[in-house]
Order: structure tokens, then sequence, then C-alpha cells
DNA sequence: ACAGAATAGTTGGTGACACAAACCAAATTA
DNA sequence: TAATTTGGTTTGTGTCACCAACTATTCTGT
């Protein structure tokens, strides 16, 4: 397990190639990111709401934090004009978290950039090894196969 | 691209499986450092130290931080005693970074936990599935194949 | 119906982490 | 040897994450 991202041993096992390559797709959506001054988590978060609008307390599940880390993120996202802060109709006490419309347009080039380049990064395999590997990435993740 | 680790879609595509994967290793790499109390960041420098000791440059050149950064994180690290710091023997301005006993041991162990985390991955696949994905994975890194 | 408990979110405090700019000491070069 | 470059630290700023304490609603049990 070689622990950087750029240095390819000669022996390199699967758990190496594995580890390997999450750090590439983290360095690729990180760069990506900071493109746009978006931080790993920032991305996260929008990326969330690209498919929902979401409380406070389901972004923390999401996202795996702190409800008071998700009122920082969400607070410095709001000075951006990324998303806004709605009363949710459901409970008073409740913050219901929505898209601008700039934040939507943001999340979309931000989605076409990291599809191209995780696209390049499997551009030396075939058609066939593509799907192949798919499949196989599905399996792992316990996906039900498409 | 699902923003998410834990939102496998029916229809995964092989920019989805791949995102996915790679969020899936950083929660294990995350958890397993955790279980030290070590950062990420953390995680990969003494991964680096484990294969060579390191001038501070050197250390921030392979994690790709500025060197001021690494001045706190190689402080933090020595006060936990994992390494420590020695005067260069080529260069009277710098400083050699090396693990100690006790970061050693750690870094030892953080590894075999996390090639167990990683192997158990892709238990699901058969054994010559687990030899198709490395091929897949070492033809995408670019790495020499075995 | 209403007192007590649970829930949604914010605030304030702390620490890790990252950067940039300013700085010192040693090394290189011109 | 004077001027510059290089290696590292310091200081200051901002993000990000946690926890504990707090307010305002909502829910529950009697």
């Amino acid at each position: 397990m070689t622990a950087q991202p750029g240095s390819p041993g000669p022996g390199l096992d699967i758990v190496d190639g594995i580890v390997q390559l999450s750090f590439r797709v983290q360095e690729i959506l990180a760069e990506t990111g900071a493109e746009h001054d978006l931080s790993m988590t920032q991305l996260r978060l929008l990326g969330i709401l690209r498919d929902r609008d979401a409380e406070m307390l389901q972004l923390a599940a999401y996202l795996g934090l702190d409800k008071s880390s998700v009122t920082g993120l969400v607070t410095r996202a709001e000075r951006r004009d990324l998303l806004r802060r709605l009363p949710s109709p459901r409970d008073r006490r409740a913050t219901l978290v929505t898209l601008t419309a700039h934040g939507r347009d943001l999340v979309a080039d931000g989605e076409r950039r990291i599809r191209a380049q995780i696209a390049a990064l499997t551009a030396p395999l075939t058609a066939p090894q593509q799907d192949a590997l798919t499949a196989l990435l599905a399996q792992i993740l316990g996906t039900p196969a498409p």
C-alpha cells in the first residue's frame, strides 16, 4: 500500500491499485472544485442538493457531519449565493436548503468537468474493458447490476 | 455522478462507479486512521516516511502541500512521538524527518488494518475477477503491469 | 390540556489543517 | 565577498470539524 497518489510501484497489487485510484479521483474532484473555489465538502453538499432539497439534519446525515458543521457550511455557501435557507413547511423549527439558480449552474458545470476528467482516466481502456470494469465496480459496491 | 458514498443508483455508469468506490476507500482510510487519531494527511505523511526518511521540502512535494503546512504537521506528529526531526547531514539548513519506533509500529498496524479492509471490499469478487480488476487498474494508472 | 421530553438549528469555544507573506540562517553564484 | 537562492519557521487568516450549551418548536404521557 503505497500511500501516495503518484508513486506507482512496479508490483501493483489490488489493494495498491484501488487506493491509488481513489487518491487520483479525489485529486480530480478537489482540483475541479478548486476551480470554483469549492472544497470537497462544499462539492458534496451541492451534489446532494442537486438531486433534492434537504433540511439541515438530513444534510448532516448525508455528509456524515455534525449538525453544527452543516450550519457553517451552509452559511458560507449562502453568503456566496449558491443556496438559500427557507423555512420548512413541514416543521417550523426546521430549515429547508435549496440551490439558487447560480448554485445550480455551478453544479452543472462542475459535474460536466468531473465527468470529463474521470472519463479521461478510463480512456486507456477499450470499450469492452470499460464495460468489464463497470460490472466489477457494481459488484464491489453491492449495486443492483444495471 | 451521484456525489454521495452510500447512494448506489440502479443504473451505475463507469464514472459513478469510480467516484463511489473512491469515496468508499477514503472512508475506510479515514476511519482506520481515526482509530489511531490520525487525519488523512497524517496517514499519508507516515505512509511516506515508512518507505524513506525525508526532508521537509520533499514531504511538502510528496503531499502537495505548502512547506509551512508541513511544519505544523510534523510538529504535531513529533509531539506525539510518531517521528523525530534530525539535522540533515547533507545541508545544515535542512531537517531530516524520520519515524520513531512508536511511529513505525503504528504505521505497520494501520497498514495491516487498511489492507484487510480493502481486501474485504473486493471479497465479493472471484479470484479471476480480482486479477482482472487489478489488470484494469494497472492499465488506468499507467503502471507497468506486474 | 399541559408539563416534561425530544427534536431542529444556532452559537461559542477549541483544534487541526491549509495557505500566503515575512522572516532567518545556511548555501550557492557571480 | 556581495548578492541571491534555498530550507525552514513564524504569524496571520480562513475553512472545516467537533462538542457542549442554548433557544424555539414539536411530541408524549398522563
